[in-house]
DNA sequence: AACGATTCCGGAAACGATTTTGGAAGGAGG
DNA sequence: CCTCCTTCCAAAATCGTTTCCGGAATCGTT
């Protein structure tokens, strides 16, 4: 029963009262004894009513939603980081709609404030620049807006301190020393996909060699592109050049694992001659044995979600750069070789 | 300019015209003169007038959006199949909203019709049971829907024969004569996350076997569960039982990428004494050279897109079950071995 | 018994767009 | 000059809810 037309009118109706009365009742407002109340309820079964979302979101201008525009949906970061942000907007009762920026026409679609992502009372950009998603920079809708894992000076931003957790990377290894490389992922800048998170890795790494009076050759860096085999390919280089002890930083943990599996293949017992950072701390990072540095992204998405709901209440709140610091993790891959007690 | 709170009233009024001149104009109909359009698009200009949306929903009764509702967004299957149902729908100019069910919180706030996820004109659900899903079995919202990856006699549904899948597998394999093993995921049945793909795979691979007059023996059938290194042990298992020419069938290419990380690691050559097979044709199956079973994943999402359309075109139009065909991808992990000429 | 406070509910005005209807102006044809 | 058809636009109804206002009944206090 119930045709899908049924209205708050209906129910009003059959109830015997007014439709102001069904509304008091649907949102659990004051002033409504229990046995109008019950009457009301009984109506909206027998009728089999269902509130029109479209009506109430026009009416009350909330949709109790916030959207989440990200690259893509299918690394590591981003799952973890859409677990957290949902969860926590599910403790809220939120809603959370996911926009992925999958294609170039997407994307241009999204330029248009009357897009779905826009049908929101809030916005989360993960790891996207406004200034090259959006012509002129301006986010096309004026929504209560947070960035995640990207520094804008112009919205609230939630970020793991890259730099630092570089750093923390290359003290780690400095303190085994050897002859030390880098191994990068090609970042294409200028897109809005570029958040710069792996020059920081690697501005951070090479700071803390260069302060522990072991500069990193330009040419120890090695630049790959990110594809399946990249860390293989990028483990064999160094491997041909090198024969001693060896140091490896790669500024992710894909990356690692790619590289690990080369050695591995190659029966060079990990952690002894040749030490191993990935950076990201992959669930099975810690299967693998891989040391890395973590980032907190459980709670840099809470945070986030926190952040954005006290930014729609008071929108005229003073911005908040929250700055989350990265965590090593010393696993076997790096265990053996210190210089100092 | 326009503080957000401009209406299609405030642009009539300055262009000295009529509100639903104003919707002519902006919904592209017939019967405006040249000069008025342009007299109306000049006034929506200056006002930065953005038209509301909730209300124009509310008024049309159609949001343009789809929603696809999928267990999660991380694993290649669903990348894959999200990039080519938000690319088909785009074609249409429809928008896409996805939700995963990332927690037992969220799948309960679904069982809700007026939850946001129903907000839509159509539904596309992706490997999740509506049995299992929801109580009585029912989706709670009366929509337009289309099923993939999961057959249910009740909706259009649009799914892969894995069990032919596993057939391919098995005849190609049994041409190849060895001490047969398969390497299966765990599934949890009778939850909406047991679709039965795993399921259904192995059991066209038995029976390839027993038509091949190769039966497989239930011991040789290995169920691991699906964490990073499940396939480690599954193939450690195999090779301390046995030692002459392998076949072995995983039923995911992620699978068979950790059986064939630890061939590799004991030096065992790939495609002669032991032959492997995954499923899935992953991304970076052809680097690996690994023979798989392909899934036209791209395929499916477009005609489930299509079919939801028509669907949403004609209620009344009779059920679908489209069904496509998995294809072998032969590579160098089988190619050695063949008995016949 | 009188009075203010509280509880409960009805009436009606919004919210901002689309859609339907009707009619004025202008042109064509008899 | 009258009729008939287009072309263009105005007027008003409408979608389903929430929210504001106000009045009647009930209650508690002095």
């Amino acid at each position: 029963m119930g045709q899908g037309k049924v209205t708050i009118l209906d129910v009003a109706k059959h109830a015997g009262v007014v439709p102001s009365t069904v509304s008091r009742v649907l949102n659990g407002y004051p002033d409504v004894s229990e046995e109008t109340r019950t009457r009301v309820l009984k109506a909206i079964e027998t009728l089999g009513y269902k509130p029109n979302r479209a009506a109430r979101v026009f009416r009350t201008g909330r949709t109790q939603t916030v959207s989440l525009i990200l690259p893509m949906v299918g690394t590591d970061f981003y799952i973890r980081l859409i677990n957290a942000i949902d969860g926590e907007l599910a403790r809220y009762d939120y809603d959370a709609a996911l926009f992925p920026l999958l294609s170039q026409r997407r994307l241009e679609r999204y330029r248009d404030p009357g897009a779905l992502p826009y049908h929101a009372d809030g916005l989360l950009i993960s790891s996207l620049n406004p200034d090259h998603l959006f012509p002129g920079g301006k986010i096309p809708a004026d929504l209560p807006t947070v960035l995640i894992d990207i520094y804008h000076p112009a919205y609230d931003t939630v970020t793991v301190d890259n730099v630092k957790g570089g750093y923390l990377a290359g003290e780690h290894l400095a303190e085994r020393p050897a002859e030390t490389f880098a191994v990068m992922v090609e970042e294409r800048f200028n897109t809005p996909f570029a958040s710069g998170v792996f020059r920081d890795r690697l501005q951070g790494f090479k700071q803390a060699l260069l302060d522990a009076g072991q500069p990193l050759p330009e040419e120890n860096v090695i630049t790959v592109e990110f594809s399946w085999d990249g860390g293989r390919i990028a483990a064999r280089e160094i491997l041909n050049r090198c024969r001693g002890p060896i140091n490896v930083f790669a500024s992710c943990d894909l990356l690692a694992r790619d590289v690990m599996d080369e050695l591995r293949h190659r029966d060079l017992p990990i952690g002894r001659e040749v030490r191993l950072m990935g950076f990201d701390d992959q669930p099975w990072a810690e299967d693998c044995n891989l040391s890395t540095v973590r980032q907190p992204i459980e709670a840099m998405g809470a945070f986030a979600v926190k952040l954005l709901l006290k930014r729609m209440k008071e929108p005229d709140r003073k911005l908040t750069h929250k700055v989350f610091e990265p965590q090593l993790a010393v696993r076997g891959s790096t265990k053996g070789g210190e210089s100092g007690g």
